[in-house]
DNA sequence: TTTATTTATTTTACATGTAAACTATTTTTG
DNA sequence: CAAAAATAGTTTACATGTAAAATAAATAAA
């Protein structure tokens, strides 16, 4: 099928599918580098931090935080593993379900990501500083509302 | 630092950041699972052949190629491999730079994008059906408009 | 209660992404 | 031309992503 037979619709689709895809990844690659070169991190781990901060006190398990990480989701034992190999999270046993545990960041992990999400808040601003406040609430919103129709 | 002590504008851009990289990660991953389950194939191997798809007959050196890609970039040394395995595409050395080679989808690779990226249109368009169509070409702009600041 | 099913996580095997060091080749410069 | 610098890709080592099968424990069903 060449371009020509694409309804109108399909075509608007594609662009904006392109767009949003070259956008998000480009944006995605500056925070991971600056995460990475500042701090020796990346966003997953970045992710897990925020996640397990804004989390209850005694932490998640991995199937709650899996849940909730925008990126990664697979082999999560993996990189669970190595962040606390780094001292960054702990784990503790569940008394009443041996299958699972809690999840929590450590207070060195948590130190880690109060420092990475200041920091993360000024580069985001800093590559958002072309596009004013209304435009950046007007597509926020948009983007919440059309994420609920994906489902 | 506490959520407080962030100025008006670093709290809307986080907001935007975090719902462009969940709708976004969200989209790519509905796409790349139906590319996965129907075709045996991934967004990068659609990337690849899309970008080869539009340049010119005699191909694209890796460096040109990599240029082009949305996502992957790194490692495309085994990418193209396994596609070239896989017989979706073919290498050609360069008769005046020995460092350099070409690279081009053979007619296997070329059918196999013809289906794809129809299937895609068709997926793009049902995973948009939300968002008329005024609202799609005001975001698509947008989005191109503010890409270019952020380099 | 014994068996079957479901749930939570891990393991395996492999594809892909990242960075840095390396090889080969070409180009530049003195 | 010879040495230095730049360019094109590859290799290495490792982190991460994906899917399917496996393991273990908890729950439901007969």
């Amino acid at each position: 099928m060449t371009d020509g037979n694409y309804t109108k619709r399909q075509k608007e689709s594609l662009k904006l599918w392109i767009e949003l895809l070259r956008y998000s990844n480009k944006l995605e690659q500056i925070i991971d580098n600056k995460i990475r070169y500042n701090y020796g991190q990346n966003i997953s781990r970045f992710d897990v931090l925020s996640q397990l901060d804004r989390a209850k006190p005694e932490g998640l398990t991995v199937g709650e935080l899996a849940g909730q990480l925008i990126a990664s989701k697979g082999n999560i034992t993996g990189l669970l593993d190595r962040m606390q190999k780094d001292g960054l999270i702990e784990k503790e046993a569940k008394k009443n379900d041996r299958r699972s545990y809690l999840v929590r960041h450590t207070n060195k992990g948590r130190a880690l990501f109060a420092e990475m999400a200041e920091k993360n808040a000024q580069w985001v601003e800093t590559a958002l500083a072309d596009i004013d406040i209304e435009h950046m609430k007007e597509f926020a919103q948009f983007l919440s509302k059309s994420r609920n129709s994906l489902d």
